[in-house]
DNA sequence: GCCAACGTTGGC
DNA sequence: GCCAACGTTGGC
């Protein structure tokens, strides 16, 4: 089987990356998730040792700092079921889940992380979805070569 | 804080 | 099934 490459999306002020960092095992569920080709990537397509790039959104400088691993495969996401939760919906049952997660840990941070402005000045990017106007998708796929060619981004003087 | 673009909901 | 209204995302 061969590995799968995604782009998460975090706001920082939520969850960042050091906080990833922080976290136990520098793992965490990568949960409240409720956008259904989001989830449908999750449920059907994400596996364990699957590579993330870790994306800060909704901040002062847009940008994918560093790169996270799928450690446990797609689960239930409890979030839903709990009413307390702010990610709860009534809609998702134990029988009929609606929502689901995987758990992430962390792989690196880069030095420099790459802006979204540079991700769109790249001639070789311009089909990825995040770079792409009134793009709102918080996980989306990667080809090898998308992959490759943003991480030759961090090799950048 | 603004607002364009998007996804979802619900009336019909 | 259409589509207007609404709530949310996320760059700026």
């Amino acid at each position: 089987m061969t590995t799968n490459y995604w782009l998460l999306k975090s706001e920082p002020h939520t969850f960042s990356i050091d906080d990833l960092i922080k976290a136990p095992n520098q793992s965490t569920r990568w949960d409240g998730v409720r956008n259904y080709q989001a989830r449908n990537y999750i449920r059907d397509k994400m596996k364990v040792n699957d590579f993330c790039f870790f994306y800060h959104s909704s901040c002062p400088v847009p940008a994918i700092v560093g790169i996270v691993e799928i450690t446990q495969p797609c689960h239930i996401d409890e979030t839903a079921l709990n009413p307390k939760s702010e990610y709860f919906d009534p809609q998702s049952t134990p029988q009929n889940p609606r929502w689901f997660q995987v758990t992430v840990t962390f792989k690196q941070k880069f030095e420099k992380p790459i802006t979204l402005t540079e991700l769109k000045n790249n001639p070789n990017l311009k089909h990825i979805p995040l770079v792409q106007r009134g793009s709102r998708l918080s996980i989306m796929p990667l080809s090898h070569q998308d992959w490759q060619c943003i991480l030759n981004m961090t090799k950048r003087t």
